[in-house]
DNA sequence: CGCCGACTATTTGTATACGAACAAATCGCG
DNA sequence: CGCGATTTGTTCGTATACAAATAGTCGGCG
């Protein structure tokens, strides 16, 4: 009974496999990709807090809501990416005398410092996850990952 | 002070831009995905639910971390999304005789039908996410993204 | 047979993510 | 100028994710 029932549902889901769906190839490349950035990166920043910290530091102090833009982070995700960078002192935040709504936030100068160091980091981080494609595909990959983002 | 220190920043940072880097492209590639996903799947299930719930309509029956196994989740998240099928019906454990250690995880009839209805809206939402891409591009993103997992 | 290593599941703690609801401040348009 | 629409930030609830610690069970090997 189960053996028939399985037959039929494999025939209904005809050319569905999960393994090809690009939702689940996304996440299953998102997975290696943390646990480089986990092994590699020091002081267990993660990847939401790096973008965080490499953003800030392009851009120079802004409000805590710009910088969730610009980090494709909603009000509520960046609220507590920013609190907790906060808490190990690599960001602060104060009030913007212009417009007492925002929160500016700042690297503070270990935030600034640890930028620095952790570029080279990051670089390697990115190097090995792209490391089974050629400089074409990683082009590629890119590319269309960029295209449908 | 800030300008001085921004542009000396900004040379360090050299050719490091953050929305080149693959796992910030990765997160924004998910994040559409996921919005998508939301928006054409019926009944609040999520990505990873489906994962579940179509693995197991694969499998039939099977232990709950042979199934986390076969969707790329831990012991400690299979657990939470199997716990949150059953609480809406769609699928059900009980214990493996052969085995006690071992929860034996089945879809229910609700979760069987739920499945075969789906499954159209799943293969509608691969499509949008990849609509941007033509047919070559499809490929090559899935081949990638295979590569780096 | 008995024991040890491996497997299975659970629990706890931390960190994203996002929708929804809310309050305060600002902006813009008449 | 004034009021409605928008922006900003916070809080709550839900759902992944994973590391680490724990406990029960199984399997194989001496």
């Amino acid at each position: 009974m189960n053996k028939a029932r399985h037959l039929t549902v494999a025939t209904q889901q005809g050319d569905y496999a999960l393994e090809r769906q690009v939702g689940f190839l996304l996440r299953e490349a998102t997975q290696r990709h943390t646990a480089i950035f986990a092994r590699l990166m020091p002081d267990e920043v993660t990847p939401t807090q790096w973008a965080a910290l490499a953003r800030l530091s392009e851009l120079g102090p802004c409000s805590q809501n710009l910088l969730g833009r610009r980090t494709a982070m909603d009000a509520a995700t960046i609220k507590g990416v920013v609190d907790r960078l906060i808490a190990r002192g690599l960001a602060q935040a104060r009030p913007d005398a212009r417009d007492q709504r925002r929160r500016a936030i700042a690297l503070t100068e270990a935030g600034d410092a640890f930028v620095g160091q952790a570029l080279a980091r990051a670089r390697q981080i990115t190097e090995e996850t792209l490391q089974p494609l050629d400089a074409a595909e990683r082009a590629q990959l890119l590319r269309l990952l960029a295209k449908i983002k």
